[in-house]
DNA sequence: ACAGCTTGGTAAAACGTTTTATTTACTACA
DNA sequence: TGTAGTAAATAAAACGTTTTACCAAGCTGT
């Protein structure tokens, strides 16, 4: 049954012709006449030739397929994240290989060089705390790399990522505009510079709406608590801090353990409490109010990081070291911060 | 900068070798003195030798890739499971390749010719109406292949899925033993032998607990339909199914969907409407009062399906024609089933 | 002392391409 | 007629590995 794969030279056999010539056809490269050609190709066609891309990768050290390494591709960002890139880079004839880290820096660290075993020929990569030699080090040996979703402060690695403290920022104006004064946040301990920028452009934001300093206003989850410690965690947060009137979760992940703690507490939305939450998805535009969102342009991001590395890729030594890449972000308003003033 | 990868070669010349004894000995094949090895193994490490990929696959035919074909890698369902076999799979040094169909037919073809040009070891794959001859090819040139999520009746392709009949049975029986007895069904038109099977235990069960017929009470969302289209046609269907006092959505996207036309409605969970849908997520356990789902076995039926695939492609010529797992699910009761005599 | 076995090591072929350099056979031109 | 020049085709090397087959040398036992 196993039909044995036709390969070049068993067509060059087949057309009485010679390997070379075979290949020159099939790449459209040397000066080949349209007769011979015309019998490879048909032979090629008729036997269902596919190239060995080992032998290709091999041959040329182009495997044709770019890395991907995210957190995690559960969860709804990264998972749309990793299907606008797939669909593009498929556009240029490249597959993509997936790795994900867990938040383990072993693993991230596993991962690159494991692809980097001249397997791969481009990364993007969502950059963890620890993991800067390692990328640093692919950059330096002249491998593509585009970092999404952060960065690395003080180095010049390409990204590009929602612009954290503007999406931040302009949340707060969100519950300002509508009556609120008191707001807290709700942010997580995992050393990534994007929650750490989403920090500035919220107190930025107090700040400059003269808001009375709420350092008290701010509760930091570990980074390795689990879920049902983390709503337990907002609850007493919530309960403590009674004058406040607006919560701002900088997580997809916070804001549902906050609307979980939020239900367990019996408070209303927003009449008790407002929310917004940072990356829109179904359960904020389901659950009744409604969440207001910040919703990341996660099409942008992707496609902008794939061409980005495409680039760099096609044209050998561009300069890519420059590129820092912040998309303004949409904030979705829904009921849960309708204005306090009417209500 | 960009320090040449070293080679075997160089090993050899380096420690005054052949490229056979340094081959062997960083397999652990031939018979080489201890301190001829040692002398190897510190040269390798030394200088951070990592094989070539592209040379061993070409050489020996394995990639140690295997390819990932699924609908969407967005959604939590395939995102979950992709994860679980990246972890399971990395476990024995494989990586993974994923690549989705979008329910696109030709996208799927490609995927599969694509695959297959030499580089992935082995194939796991959501099958689609359409692509039964591309993977019964596949499985006659021998390639290991699994299937997830459905299968194709009347083949022999090994595949492992949730237990479709039992678990929308079980859903009938649920809502029973609460005491509704007009049960609907909301279902999709995508020609799945899984969403087959569900209408099947949907209607056996309504047969055993000798509930009226119900032809009148199913709905079937085209499957080219869009979100706001699905969702007014729910709409339009609650209306009509008067008497209907429960529904069960087969189907996590049409279970939102429906949670968004009940609350456009106003009707209330479950006083006027009780509610079931199939896959688990994080809407249903957060939405008031609980959406009750069909929680499937993410986990079990990534790693069965992993292992039957190693399975395969360690030994090779094994049979596995013959696997057909169903994994029974589980109901995971809320809110929106609770009885409706003590309500 | 010689056949046979073991032990430690290597040469060389092969995997399927791409690509450089070369050959062969024309054509054109002076 | 001889000299370029060009068009069409090819031989052969190279990419980095695995593996088969072989070799040399040191033992064993008779």
């Amino acid at each position: 049954m196993m039909k044995k794969k036709i390969s070049i030279k068993d067509i060059a056999k087949l057309t009485d012709t010679s390997i070379t010539t075979v290949s020159f056809v099939l790449n459209g490269k040397g000066r080949i006449s349209k007769e011979i050609s015309k019998k490879i190709l048909d032979v090629a066609q008729k036997n269902g030739y596919e190239p060995n891309r080992m032998a290709v990768g091999l041959r040329t050290g182009v495997s044709k397929v770019i890395g991907l390494v995210v957190e995690s591709i559960g969860g709804p960002f990264f998972g749309e994240m990793a299907k606008v890139i797939e669909e593009e880079a498929e556009k240029s004839g490249y597959r993509i290989i997936y790795c994900s880290t867990n938040n383990n820096l072993q693993k991230g660290k596993d991962m690159i060089r494991m692809l980097s075993q001249q397997l791969v020929d481009g990364y993007i990569i969502t950059p963890m705390k620890g993991l800067e030699k390692d990328i640093q080090n692919l950059v330096d040996n002249e491998k593509p790399v585009v970092l999404i979703d952060g960065y690395f402060p003080g180095t010049s690695i390409p990204h590009v990522l929602v612009d954290n403290f503007a999406s931040a920022y302009s949340a707060v104006d969100c519950f300002v505009r509508s009556g609120y004064k008191n707001i807290g946040m709700v942010t997580a301990d995992l050393g990534l510079i994007q929650l750490n920028d989403r920090s500035l452009g919220y107190k930025a934001a107090l700040k400059d709406h003269k808001l009375k300093d709420t350092t008290k206003q701010v509760l930091k989850i570990p980074f390795d608590m689990d879920k049902n410690e983390g709503v337990e965690a907002v609850k007493a947060f919530i309960q403590k801090q009674k004058q406040m009137d607006a919560v701002f979760f900088t997580t997809n992940y916070l804001g549902t353990m906050g609307l979980q703690a939020i239900k367990d507490l019996k408070l209303r939305i927003p009449e008790d409490l407002a929310v917004i939450s940072f990356d829109d998805n179904e359960v904020f535009s389901l659950y009744p109010p409604g969440i207001t969102t910040i919703q990341q342009p996660t099409y942008d991001i992707a496609k902008s990081a794939i061409d980005i590395l495409m680039a760099q890729i096609n044209t050998h030594r561009l300069d890519a070291s420059k590129i820092d890449l912040q998309i303004p972000s949409k904030l979705i308003e829904r009921g849960s911060t309708v204005s306090r003033v009417s209500a």
